[in-house]
DNA sequence: ATGGTGGGAATCCCA
């Protein structure tokens, strides 16, 4: 069996590139992220007629994850348990024009209702694993309500995904998605860029380092481990022909998972061409489970 | 050279 993750950067935009990958790699599953549509939006009927059926949640144009799969599609779940909400904040900027004032509460804040849970985390049961579909919240800036929001949550997922593996410990599941996270200094064109910037933050390399303390493989690692393996590059300044890249999409495998992963390719050659998105495809390799 | 790219609900926001 084959699984593979990659953020799309609109599906829409994409769909003839994502479909044809998919055939071309003979994936079985693919986690998507970053849909950018609603759930109406999405564009099931092209992945039907590959021969896919379609998990997705989508609230906007912003975020949405899917799961793409030929060997079935179970208990989808719309996000993790205790995963958490982000609202957008509110306050208006003081002006000369205008000094600053108390802002109207919102009406979510007047009911002291939980912000909410944003499309970035889909569950699913294909083929025997469980499938999670990941977009880690970005963080934004060091110090950014965005920034704090992104550890609670891989936080929350590191608990959740403990759980599962205390629930059963011979459980099959992936992790995989865009981690918004780059572990190591050898995962970034240039350290030096990066200084004062989220994703390379002690604080963000825990968060992601503790997925493995919960007893969870990084298959991608494990099976490419060279430095300057990437799997986004910017669209701007050339980043691509000048392969200044990051490496931000990781698979995490439970270990009966991760026993059966055989190999791991990374699809650099789909960041060519016109109308690639900023991130390639991650491919695992999966062997048939122990009987 | 103070821009640069590419999505989206778009004369702005988000990555």
């Amino acid at each position: 069996m084959r699984l593979a993750t990659w953020n799309v950067n609109s599906v829409r935009a994409r769909v003839d590139r994502v479909v044809a990958f998919l055939e071309r790699s003979q994936t079985d599953v693919l986690a998507i992220q970053e849909t950018k549509c609603r759930d109406e939006q999405f564009p099931v009927a092209a992945f039907e007629a590959a021969g896919y059926e379609v998990a997705h949640v989508g609230h906007s144009a912003w975020n949405g994850v899917a799961i793409a799969s030929r060997v079935g599609i179970a208990d989808v779940a719309t996000s993790f348990p205790g995963q958490p909400g982000f609202a957008k904040p509110t306050a208006p900027a003081a002006t000369d024009d205008a000094p600053a004032e108390a802002p109207e509460p919102e009406p979510a804040a007047l009911l002291d209702v939980p912000p909410p849970v944003e499309a970035r985390a889909l569950g699913a049961t294909c083929g025997g694993v469980r499938v999670w579909s990941l977009y880690v919240p970005h963080g934004r800036a060091i110090g950014d309500p965005h920034y704090a929001y992104k550890l609670a949550w891989l936080g929350a997922l590191r608990d959740a995904a403990a759980g599962w593996l205390d629930a059963d410990p011979a459980a099959q599941v992936a992790l995989m998605g865009d981690w918004n996270v780059i572990p190591l200094d050898t995962d970034v064109y240039d350290p030096a860029a990066f200084a004062g910037h989220t994703h390379v933050t002690p604080a963000e390399r825990e968060a992601f380092a503790a997925f493995a303390d919960a007893g969870y493989t990084e298959v991608t690692r494990q099976h490419l481990p060279a430095e300057h393996t990437y799997t986004y590059w910017d669209y701007q300044q050339l980043a691509f022909p000048r392969n200044k890249g990051l490496r931000i999409d990781f698979a995490y495998a439970s270990p009966r998972l991760a026993d059966r992963v055989t190999g791991v390719v990374i699809d650099r050659d789909e960041r060519k061409g016109k109308g690639a998105s900023d991130h390639v495809p991650v491919v695992l390799d999966v062997a048939a489970p122990a009987t």
